[in-house]
RNA sequence: GCCCCUGUAGCUCAGAGGACAGAGCAGGAGCCUUCUAAGCUCUUGGUCGGGGGUUCGAAUCCCUCCGGGGGCGCCA
């Protein structure tokens, strides 16, 4: 059937009166234009006019950048036209005349060098809104995922200091990340990985020693290869406080295991503590020794040796991770008898795929992407499919005051905590401008700037976008107005541009967390947020909500509800807070 | 030297092969007796670092050159 290519040019931008079938059930776009197309081209093959099989075609069906083109556009004809023998605007024409009926579709116009553009009815949208207003900020959750168990490890600083900036935008990128994942239908883990066992901790506890003893008055040096970070005076003191000198007076080595001990937890306190400042929830801690504990580092490198792919050196052990495209190879067993911080990686690794998880992604510094050949390496020499690891590299952060950069670095002592940063700028503010970037992206945190200018901040656009909803709603509430049913309220009366730019809006929810999500983009997510937030904004200050026509009133609350609920649904996926009023 | 990221409006950044390259900030001109002006409208501003190539079509993919950032230990 080609009606829809009879659809007229002009067809109006305002929708059409509501339609009144209820129990229509709504279809999904894109997927539903998709269909139709590969449909139409199935046919056009079956009756010859096409030579070859388009079902390999690969065309996409996207939201046209100039708005006037309509609602979706495909390039199916763009790209099939070379195959096809024929010129991309006749087999344009081909493919309308052969598109099925689809439910909403009003018209499919041939244009430009061949695109198909489909314009969507007005019920369409008012379908968009009933949805969202009635189901709330999942309306638009997918289960595209629900066939892989994806685990997120992020973080995973080691618990020897507190947190810094740089640490915090993966935090904040692997919690969005995850909340996307989730929101289309994966299943979930998100867990932190803390090494509790490898030299850094010793080293740590060595330098928490000596300002243990010093605050004891006690005449102790921190190592020069030590953390100088002032946070290890603090702590010494307050180890020296909690315990006295019951600690100085045991011998050098037990003492070093209890201030370790009492430094790990001082430290991961502090860690969980941030992280939750920030509403960072893990699932799961997990900690290195308990790899050493159940023998699964000794095994890591036992099934390496089995696999053939270890030999000796000058006195050490190697890894033939050249083998699998890695510069060089690795040393895995020192020339003294040490394992590399590689082998409980390693085994790290192995342990996550032989707890079942399809997918593995590891949120990491861009300081560590020369890390990720050798770890490939190795689950590829131990027979796992490389390519179930991913790595999402966060580029740096860098933190300014005044325009002048901070220079930071954990040994040398002086850097901005993460806990700082979040006490003078806030969590949700500090959310939004670590999400907001392209992880590629480095970005300067200038803290003055961001205090300064926090007014301006775009956080907050999209929170009083949320908070002006709350207060339409207790306004109505106030002027004695109660929403009547959905089914009794006449959305056909929402025909005012603003209005149908929100519902345009909201309806894009689904198909730019899909994408968010696929691409583990958080920052697609901060931008979608500004143009649902401009759409309402823009809707209140066009249209008075409330006001005499009780009808259009009623219409038009359910607008905000739907608007509210989507507001909410990108509010939660980057983990800002929705206030009631500001 | 090798590897990764990056170069788009004055500034900060979006844009994973499509139509006329977008947004915020900054600059200019306006909008509050009515539901929150932390808001809205209009407007100035571009050799997508340079050069080749692939393609019907390139900011996007490939090569090369130039600039910026980061990483390259028997440290983690």
């Amino acid at each position: 059937m080609a009606i829809v290519s009879r659809c007229r040019r002009d067809a109006p931008a305002v929708p059409c009166p509501a339609s009144r079938e209820v129990n229509v059930p709504a279809p999904a776009y894109p997927e539903t234009i998709r269909d139709a197309i590969s449909h139409a081209l199935g046919s056009l093959y079956g009756d010859g006019s096409l030579p070859s099989d388009p079902a390999e075609w690969q065309f996409v069906v996207e939201r046209p950048r100039d708005r006037t083109h309509g609602d979706w556009a495909t390039n199916a004809a763009l790209v099939g036209a070379g195959r096809a023998g024929m010129s991309p605007r006749h087999l344009a024409a081909l493919l309308v005349e052969h598109l099925p009926e689809v439910p909403f579709l009003v018209s499919a116009e041939i244009a430009g060098p061949g695109f198909v553009n489909f314009t969507l009815s007005g019920d369409w949208y008012l379908e968009v809104l009933r949805r969202a207003a009635t189901e709330g900020p999942d309306h638009a959750r997918t289960d595209d995922g629900a066939g892989e168990r994806i685990q997120v490890e992020f973080v995973s600083v080691n618990p020897n200091g507190p947190l810094h900036i740089g640490h915090a935008r993966g935090g904040v990128v692997g919690d969005v990340i995850a909340r996307l994942l989730g929101y289309v239908g994966h299943p979930v883990q998100r867990e932190y990985y803390y090494n509790d066992a490898g030299a850094q901790m010793t080293r740590y506890a060595a330098s928490l020693d000596a300002a243990y003893r010093r605050a004891l008055g006690e005449n102790a040096e921190i190592p020069e290869d030590g953390y100088h970070g002032e946070y290890v005076t603090e702590w010494g003191a307050e180890l020296a406080a909690e315990r006295g000198d019951a600690l100085a007076v045991l011998p050098e080595g037990d003492r070093l295991a209890e201030v370790l001990a009492w430094g790990l937890a001082r430290a991961m306190g502090d860690i969980e503590e941030t992280l939750a400042m920030v509403r960072i929830p893990f699932d799961a801690w997990f900690s290195e020794q308990t790899l050493h504990d159940r023998g699964e580092v000794d095994e890591a490198l036992r099934r390496l040796e089995a696999a053939g792919y270890l030999y000796r050196e000058e006195g050490a052990t190697w890894f033939r991770s050249s083998a699998f495209g890695d510069e060089k190879d690795r040393v895995v067993v020192t020339s003294d008898g040490r394992y590399t911080y590689i082998v409980p990686d390693i085994a790290y690794h192995l342990d996550k795929f032989e707890r079942g998880f399809d997918r593995v992604i590891n949120i990491w510094g861009a300081d560590h992407h020369g890390y990720i050949p050798r770890l490939k390496a190795s689950l590829e020499a131990l027979g796992f499919d490389p390519g179930r690891l991913e790595i999402v590299i966060t580029q740096l952060v860098n933190i300014a005051r005044a325009g002048e950069p901070v220079r930071m670095s954990t040994r040398a002592g002086e850097f901005i905590t993460f806990r700082e940063v979040v006490d003078e700028v806030g969590a949700d503010a500090v959310r939004y401008f670590l999400a907001a970037y392209s992880p590629d992206t480095p970005i300067t945190f200038d803290l003055d700037e961001a205090k300064r200018q926090s007014m301006d901040n775009p956080v907050y656009y999209l929170q009083y976008a949320h908070a002006r909803m709350r207060s339409l709603e207790d306004y109505a509430a106030g002027q004695g107005v109660r929403r009547l049913p959905l089914a009794d309220t006449d959305l056909s009366l929402l025909v005012h541009p603003a209005e149908i730019e929100v519902l345009k809006q909201c309806d894009r929810l689904r198909e730019e967390v899909r994408e968010a999500a696929l691409r583990r983009a958080p920052h697609r997510i901060t931008a979608y947020g500004y143009d649902v937030a401009t759409a309402f904004h823009r809707f209140y200050t066009d249209c008075r909500i409330v006001t005499d026509d009780e009808a259009l009133t009623h219409a038009r609350l359910w607008l905000v509800e739907a608007a509210k609920s989507v507001m909410l649904a990108t509010l939660g996926l980057l983990g800002i807070t929705a206030p009631d009023r500001m």
